[in-house]
DNA sequence: CCATCAAGTGGACAGGGCGTCCACTTGTTA
DNA sequence: TAACAAGTGGACGCCCTGTCCACTTGATGG
């Protein structure tokens, strides 16, 4: 008897996800209310609850198979995101840069729908990055890689990605930026 | 007859900035509430809501002869801080991270309780912080001094420094890599 | 095919914060 | 001291949250 998720149930998560989706992308993402979601995917917010505490874990649900993706690819080492053919630090992390630029600009909403401020430091997901960046400024013989990391990260915020987005700033000069940064600080 | 404050309405200004402030410091600055800064300044919420619209103006009041400080240091120029006699971009920004730093240190708490997320960046405090920064960046014939000042100043915003201090990371070690910052990217 | 029962559902409810409104009080001015 | 504007405070309505529980539905085994 496999702890199987019942065909109704199922069916509810669906209707969730679909309807959050849809809002996140359509009203600013803070002001979507549980209530809202529940009204959309036309289930009561009992059932909403049940499987989600939050809005965020519900933004982040949407988000972990487009965070996953990127993790893999690092993890299996994919040119020059990876480490094979042992890419430089600065180049890697360059490749980072992109990557996570491209789901910012995919997904900036979602982010922003789950977690914003002080609670995006604690994320599963944030952890991964930062560990991916220690181990590059390390591998930079970077004098203190902890604090590094984060500094490093600091400009992906994603209200910082929206608020230059949202003054027509384009992708490509955010990128420009943050490969600046990336071979100025692990480079060369 | 000068637009002058009536007796009563200053005595209760200075009673909610005292009280704000305490509540501030003690709890979590987020999860300070409207009711709970008039119920310690005793005064009803009618006079709190008179003056300031929101938990984050009354920190911003709060905030506002601090960052005044620094920015006239900036305006009048203080070495290393200010223009004269000449110091180098990447020295100036240097001494502007060190100040920030010091702020952040004092009063990170205030900053957290006046604007976390997206709402920070467009604070008339940031306007400026990113102007000086922005005139820095240009200094060192940056190719993009906009967005470079952006992504210079994104490592100080007060989540992160309050989430590396939690985690007893020092102000020195936040300082080092700040410098290491301003000398890789605007330096030598 | 039906009985059984746990899993799942949804809406009612209490708690609490927000922001407004307005009758009353207090300070200021002439 | 009268008259008026500025200031006060608490009650009110609104919305959101998260919980709770009586009811419904799907899965399972006889």
């Amino acid at each position: 008897m496999p702890p199987t998720e019942r065909a109704d149930a199922a069916r509810n998560r669906l209707k969730v996800l679909r309807a959050a989706e849809q809002l996140f992308t359509t009203r600013d993402p803070a002001a979507v209310t549980m209530e809202d979601i529940a009204r959309a995917a036309g289930v009561g917010r009992g059932t909403l609850y049940r499987r989600y505490p939050d809005r965020a874990s519900i933004a982040r649900a949407l988000l972990d198979a487009h965070e996953h993706e990127i993790q893999e690819q690092l993890l299996r080492g994919e040119v020059p995101l990876g480490p094979e053919p042992a890419a430089a630090p600065a180049e890697r992390l360059s490749a980072f840069y992109s990557a996570m630029v491209r789901l910012l600009e995919r997904h900036s909403h979602l982010l922003l729908g789950a977690e914003t401020g002080p609670a995006r430091l604690a994320t599963g997901a944030y952890g991964f990055w930062r560990a991916h960046v220690r181990m590059l400024a390390a591998a930079a013989r970077a004098e203190d890689p902890d604090v590094l990391a984060d500094q490093l990260l600091a400009p992906l915020a994603p209200e910082l990605y929206r608020h230059h987005r949202d003054r027509g700033v384009s992708t490509e000069r955010i990128e420009a930026g943050l490969h600046l940064l990336a071979h100025r600080m692990l480079g060369d």
